[in-house]
Formats: C-alpha cells, structure tokens, sequence
DNA sequence: CTTATATACCTAAGATGATTATGTATATAT
DNA sequence: ATATATACATAATCATCTTAGGTATATAAG
C-alpha cells in the first residue's frame, strides 16, 4: 500500500484540475476523490490541504461558500476565472516538468 | 527561458540518476549537463546542488575524491554499492509519481 | 588594467510546502 | 463505551528549495 510522497508543489495543481471537472468540491471530498483516482497511492493530509485551499482563496483563485449539510457543515470551493486561468497554466507547468523529468531519467540517454 | 521550479525530493535523484550513467561527476558538471540535457529548461542551483551532494556523501550513498586540474580543485562524486541500490528505488518512485500525476491530471478522469 | 564571463567550490538566510500531531464536533456502528 | 467516518482547523517540525553572498583561478573584451 504505497503512501507516494507529494512532490513539492503538485498539491495546488491537483487541486485546481480536480475543480475543472467537478463545479465545486469541499475538502474532505478533496482527499477521498484523490485515494480513489489513485487507488490509495496518494493520500492527501489535512494539515496541507486546508492550508493549500486557504491560500488559492486568499490569492483569489477559488471561491468558498459554506453550506450545512446534516447538521455538519461543509466548505465548498469553486474556481474563480482567475482560478480557471491560473489552472491552465499549472498543468502546462505540471506536465513540462514530467516531460522534462522523463528525458533525465529514461534508461539511457547516452552521456559521457 | 523557463527555470521548472524542482519539485521537491528529484534533485537527489536526478544526480543518482546521472551518476548511473557516467562512472564520476564533479557538481558544476552536473549543473552543465543538467542544463544540456534540458535544454536548458531546468537549471539546477548550486545552493541547492552542494548541500545535496554533501548529503548524499553522508548517507553513504556517494563516494568522493578531490583532484587538481588546471590550478583548480575538482570534487569527484561516484556512487557507493548502497548508492546504487538506492537510485534504484529512487528511479522506481519517481516513476510511480509521475504515473499517479498524469492520472490526475489527464485531460479528463470522468468524475461526478 | 579593469571588467565581465566561465569555471569551481562553498554557506547562510529565508521562503515554501510538506508531515506529524493535535484539537473540535457530529453521526454511526460495534 | 469505543472506534470509525465525516468535516473542519492549526501548530510544531522538517526537508528542500531560492536567493544572495563569498572565495578563487583563467580568459576574453574593452
């Protein structure tokens, strides 16, 4: 049951893209949704996804809207335009630096 | 010329990686070839280099042997039998991560 | 001769972004 | 009564990065 180590950087990625395909999303949905399309590989933790979700709302990205959902409530983040924009560019980001890592560690690359 | 932020954790296995491929490399060298390799996408910091080496070096992972040439000091990095191992795992992680990313990140995942 | 660039090493301060641990609270199942 | 799942949150700590500065040699440009 590998636990993969989040790479610095790829928790507000993924967070933002998974806001591309569902309208809004609350936390808690956040970490299941992320276990499930991993089959356990990733497990995102509270204590950097709530931080995470406050800063992109801090920095305007997404929108929250808190909603009482039998008798617990539940905060409900949605993309911004700035937020949609700013995933855009994330996943360009995100996927050079797979490409960019794939060229270094590909069986051989023919040094010396 | 965009500098890819690393993501955390693949300088170290970016230099285990190439030290897979050339028998022993000394640190300006890898920035060099780091940059070549990538043209010039990834430009690995030398505050961000030495430290790693010298972790690396700690741990066992790397051997070192300082030689003169031309009036200056070269340090000379080649992997231990447990650095070598240990590249391996390293490789197979980064594998998985990039695997479990592009999941997350394909154009869609059918969610709802 | 001074300045800039390339080579080659180094460390310290600070920022960032994770993990780990802990706390609150409700609902349900054992 | 206790454990698990749901749902939020923060604080302490750690690892790893960027930025900035430092030493030193060699060479090319002005």
């Amino acid at each position: 049951m590998g636990n993969s180590k989040l790479y610095k950087g790829s928790l507000t990625t993924i967070i933002l893209k998974l806001l591309t395909e569902k309208e809004k999303m609350y936390g808690y949905e956040i970490t299941q949704k992320v276990k499930l399309l991993t089959q356990g590989e990733l497990n995102i933790t509270e204590g950097a996804l709530y931080p995470a979700l406050h800063k992109l709302e801090a920095e305007g990205l997404l929108d929250v809207e808190v909603i009482k959902v039998e008798n617990r409530f539940r905060k409900y983040y949605k993309l911004t335009e700035k937020g949609a924009i700013e995933t855009t560019s994330k996943l360009e980001e995100l996927n050079d630096y797979i490409k960019t890592m794939q060229t270094l560690i590909s069986p051989s690359f023919n040094l010396q």
